[in-house]
DNA sequence: TTTTTAATTGGTACGCGTGCTATATTAATG
DNA sequence: CATTAATATAGCACGCGTACCAATTAAAAA
């Protein structure tokens, strides 16, 4: 007796493609009708099958919105290139880059809350999700444009990392509170840029 | 005619009770049973009034909540003062706040929600709500610890509200994207550290 | 007092995320 | 075929934020 008796387990194909199908429904509905459109029991209609099936393949709707993470980031990240290909001076790709990328969520708030402001309160322990290396390969952007600027430092990860939160956390200030006087972004930027790359090499 | 005939518009220290009745009640139910108890039904029972009432003198839940906000910066000030009781070198004392500050929110997750994660997708232009000087005061304190370490820079300001928003960054990262493999917060905070002041200054 | 105007109320309503349950439906084994 | 286990469904339910509206109440002017 290899095996029960019964209707097997589906398949981990059949997963990966039932996940991707709501996937794309609920990026054809955010891409027409922008994020406030995406609902489940929309996302539900649009699928063709019912609202609570999807919590069979999803945690919530949390788990759904990260699938549109890649989306919004690269859209972040043509602009970025975009940029880019004017600019051969490292330090100064470096700058631009940071520059856009702050922008980028302080002129798009929307997407800059899908991301990075996903309120999952009751957030579970395990997601299965796990950053794939296209949403990754958008960050590391800042690594490869770092490296190149500051190439045998010790603890460039801490640098870069810091590089990033500390852009995020602009953005996310200037997002969220509006009350404070915070001085510039792009100065808030240059500074950040400042600090991690060492002021000997940056003089904008 | 001085006056149109009439019930006077309520007064202005009027509004100001009612939305403190509202604010201290949002307190209690918070304090009493967390975040996710505050309902504006719940609210409205605990007041005392119709539901709808509360949106004649609030623009929406969110306005409501920053009401929290000053109890949670308070707490989250008790715990840097405490911690800088024991210290003196101004280098240190910096330090000290700065990963006390780190910590606390990544610690407590839901009340940086609360503070930094308010997502008012249809934010209205302009709330009533101004940052009083009170909450502004628990920020102050970054700006008083910057200035004994680094007195006479330029752009001070622009160090601060970086370090500031910087700190909130690497908060919000660790809070947010936990797929991504971040460098360890108290290097980052340590690594942003250093890229205020100057590493000239900052010997860990 | 009556009139006029502002403030508040209750009720109803929509769509939301999400949970629970009872009932199919499906696809394998025996 | 029948049995069995995995899956999907419909339906109901809760509480939520918020909007609309008709009715009411309160406070001033006339």
């Amino acid at each position: 007796m290899a095996k029960t008796a019964g209707r097997p387990r589906r398949s981990e194909s059949d997963i990966v493609e039932f996940r991707s199908t709501i996937a794309k429904h609920a990026l054809a509905i955010y891409r027409a009708e922008g994020f406030g459109a995406v609902s489940m029991r929309r996302l539900a209609k649009d699928v063709g099958c019912a609202p609570m099936t999807i919590y069979a393949h999803f945690e919530g709707k949390q788990d759904i919105l990260r699938y549109l993470w890649a989306d919004v980031l690269a859209d972040m990240s043509d602009e970025i290139q975009e940029k880019l290909k004017l600019i051969v001076a490292p330090v100064e790709r470096l700058r631009t880059a940071a520059q856009t990328f702050v922008s980028y969520w302080v002129d798009h708030p929307d997407h800059f809350r899908l991301v990075f402001m996903s309120n999952d309160v009751t957030r579970s322990d395990v997601s299965t999700f796990v950053m794939d290396e296209e949403t990754l390969a958008h960050f590391r952007v800042f690594s490869d444009l770092v490296q190149v600027v500051l190439q045998d430092s010790s603890n460039q990860k801490a640098s870069i990392d810091t590089l990033i939160s500390g852009m995020i956390g602009i953005a996310l200030c200037l997002n969220t509170i509006r009350d404070y006087p915070w001085a510039d972004a792009t100065m808030m930027t240059d500074r950040l840029l400042t600090s991690i790359i060492g002021p000997a090499k940056f003089f904008p």
